[in-house]
DNA sequence: TGTTGTGATTTGCCCACATCTACGT
DNA sequence: CAACGTAGATGTGGGCAAATCACAA
């Protein structure tokens, strides 16, 4: 969505886009703060490599909806950065749009785009080369290859469970910065407020066990009744798999947002994004192991004041093989999404589809009621030889 | 362009009670 | 250790109210 109104915006924006105050021909891509310059990606490759004071200045990618001023926060929904105002704008136009997770952008030391391509900037003047510099300059925030809209999707998704409640703030909030929304964030502390995060995660994975255990006695003593499917070998194989990946993603973001807390300081709320969303809520969750995982435990509202001013941020920077882990487990898990609600005990809804109601209420069943259910199940046992409700 | 009103759609809650689980005896 | 009893938790579906969305004036 913002990607299609900052193509617009950007597309209508560019004739006033800022341009390289160095050469003056290029559109700007970065902003020095050491020099207070805007610059084009060729001239920023060519000014901070000449020497290793150079390479140390901090650098800002410049805002991708004004291109006028230097970024702030990275929407990671958006894969954009963005200047303090457009970001506010921006994320501030509809409730959609205020659940994007952004994260302050840290400034930029070193060379961006490596030997290669400082050399390539240096033989290349062109726009072409312009165009590949800033293929290198996206390429240093990470492994671009996975495809960025699924990881980003897969990030948020992965590290947050959305509130299906925040009708009553969001009509004051707008998301991040302009309010305080301290529930919607719990789930997040849930990850800083943990001292030990190997805890974290070995809490979870007892948590998934004890749920493997239950599904597997509930399929033993009940596999008559219960409609939920059985894991074939290879499924359980899949899923311990996914565990394993699971395990080194928690671990990852553990560290990540125990880093974050130190480096960043947030005033406002986080809101969610994306993609649980309350479809996914309403679904009983299905027996894959990584589904089970995914849902925190909420934290209790009084715990909050402990981390207010603390900040919560996305990872930022994963190893490619962690960030690749990410995206496998989600479009794995994407894959087996299921939105349609899942019987686990089919007695259960026969009795519910056959006991009275009232307005859609179950209501207190009559005597007269009773006594024709018991004649019937007693029919029932006397013809069948036991009273199992039929499953379905 | 922004505001207001209206109708359509979506979401979450409520209810009773059989069933399930985790205990203790 | 097995069998039994008990208390508390869980899950089930239809209707309704509230929230949300879409659109027009």
């Amino acid at each position: 969505m913002l990607k299609e109104d900052q193509s617009n915006g950007t597309a209508a924006n560019n004739n006033c886009a800022r341009v390289c105050d160095t050469c003056r021909a290029a559109a700007c891509t970065v902003f020095c703060r050491a020099d207070s310059a805007y610059l084009c990606s060729g001239c920023d490759a060519t000014i901070h490599a000449v020497n290793c004071v150079a390479s140390h200045h901090e650098r800002v990618r410049v805002c991708e909806a004004c291109e006028r001023a230097p970024a702030a926060f990275l929407c990671k929904a958006d894969s954009a950065s963005l200047c303090t105002a457009c970001d506010a704008d921006i994320h501030s136009a509809n409730p959609l749009a205020r659940r994007h997770q952004r994260v302050p952008i840290l400034p930029i030391s070193g060379s961006l785009y490596g030997p290669q391509a400082i050399e390539h900037g240096r033989m290349k003047l062109g726009r072409s080369a312009t165009a590949e510099m800033e293929d290198g300059f996206m390429n240093q925030e990470g492994d671009e290859t996975i495809d960025e809209e699924d990881e980003d999707e897969a990030a948020s998704w992965l590290l947050l469970n959305p509130v299906k409640n925040n009708n009553n703030n969001n009509t004051k909030n707008n998301g991040l910065f302009f309010g305080v929304d301290v529930d919607e964030y719990l789930d997040l502390v849930e990850y800083n407020s943990c001292a030990d995060q190997n805890n974290q995660f070995t809490d979870h994975h007892q948590q998934e066990q004890q749920q493997e255990q239950h599904y597997g006695v509930a399929h033993k003593n009940y596999g008559g009744d219960s409609v939920v499917p059985v894991h074939q070998y290879g499924e359980v194989a899949k899923a311990h798999q996914m565990q394993q990946l699971q395990k080194q993603s928690f671990h990852q973001l553990g560290l990540e947002y125990e880093s974050s807390k130190a480096a960043y300081s947030y005033n406002g709320s986080l809101s969610h994004s994306v993609s649980v969303s309350s479809m996914d809520v309403g679904v009983v969750p299905n027996s894959t192991m990584s589904d089970i995982s995914i849902s925190h435990p909420r934290t209790p509202t009084g715990t909050v004041d402990l981390f207010s001013g603390s900040s919560i941020q996305m990872p930022t920077q994963l190893s490619p093989m962690d960030r690749e882990a990410r995206v496998l487990r989600y479009r794995e898990k994407k894959k087996t999404r299921k939105f349609e609600k899942t019987i686990r005990y089919a007695s259960r809804k026969a009795y519910a589809e056959t006991r009275p109601r009232i307005k859609g209420r179950f209501a207190k069943r009559t005597e007269m009621e009773v006594e024709v259910d018991q004649m019937f199940s007693t029919t029932l046992m006397a013809e069948n030889g036991y009273g199992i409700v039929p499953s379905f």
